[in-house]
DNA sequence: TCATGTCTACGAGTTATTTCGTAAGCTAAT
DNA sequence: ATTAGCTTACGAAATAACTCGTAGACATGA
């Protein structure tokens, strides 16, 4: 029995994850720069929220300088399969198939990634 | 502009929608039995947060009896195809390929439903 | 009629989430 | 050394989500 209950982000969290995932590490003013391209929050706000984080056990920090450098602590796979496989419970009847239509259908992919998804359907489709 | 932020369900309310979907229409009575398969709470707070949900508009209600009827006024499709945009949007950096990638590789598809993803793909490849 | 059971309405408490102001410390440039 | 600017910590308010108790209405059967 792991942590189960670990992997459950906010909103807001999840944002600020996404940050870490993309970036690797980074300190509160690199993410809130970078949130601020798409939504108006305070500094503050995002420093007392990646605190928390921190709290939670969400993100590890190195706070050997002043200025405290944030990871994330949850991988972004585990994050997407817990939260994939939520949602196909609550939203899809348990039917994975049914989210990959609806995902395929209502956002546009490039043709690499079609190629790619089919690979992967062809070796399901072997077993 | 349409009613976008119509749209965003809480987790509980997802549940309770899930049960209008499935059956069409529900008295509050039938909800709470359906829930309280899963989930341990009380008759007046299924009551509560579906009287929200109908001042929200998330569902409509047929009050000319005294229990009332109740139904969704959100379609299923609708709301799949909305948090299914935003899930790709915030965990997946936008990528709807490495969505469906997760989705096919962490749950069991019946080779009926790769079937159909097979389709959708052919279809999406012509294009 | 009266008790029982079920229903809705509603107030209000509790917890979780998000927000920000203020204080205190450190550093670098004037 | 003083100022300006940036940092963290922290308290606390505002909001949202969830929870339940109680009350009143209505129907049914004893």
């Amino acid at each position: 029995m792991t942590q189960h209950r670990t992997i459950k982000p906010t909103e807001s969290e999840l944002e600020i994850l996404q940050v870490l995932w993309e970036r690797g590490s980074a300190t509160v003013r690199d993410v809130h720069e970078d949130l601020m391209q798409t939504k108006d929050v305070g500094y503050t706000t995002t420093l007392k929220l990646m605190q928390i984080m921190y709290e939670k056990g969400l993100v590890t920090r190195d706070d050997s300088s002043k200025t405290h450098v944030y990871q994330a602590a949850v991988s972004r796979e585990r994050t997407q399969k817990h939260m994939v496989g939520k949602m196909i419970d609550t939203l899809f009847s348990g039917s994975s198939a049914q989210l990959v239509m609806q995902a395929l259908g209502n956002h546009k992919s490039s043709q690499q990634e079609l190629e790619e998804i089919q690979r992967i359907l062809d070796n399901l489709k072997k077993q």
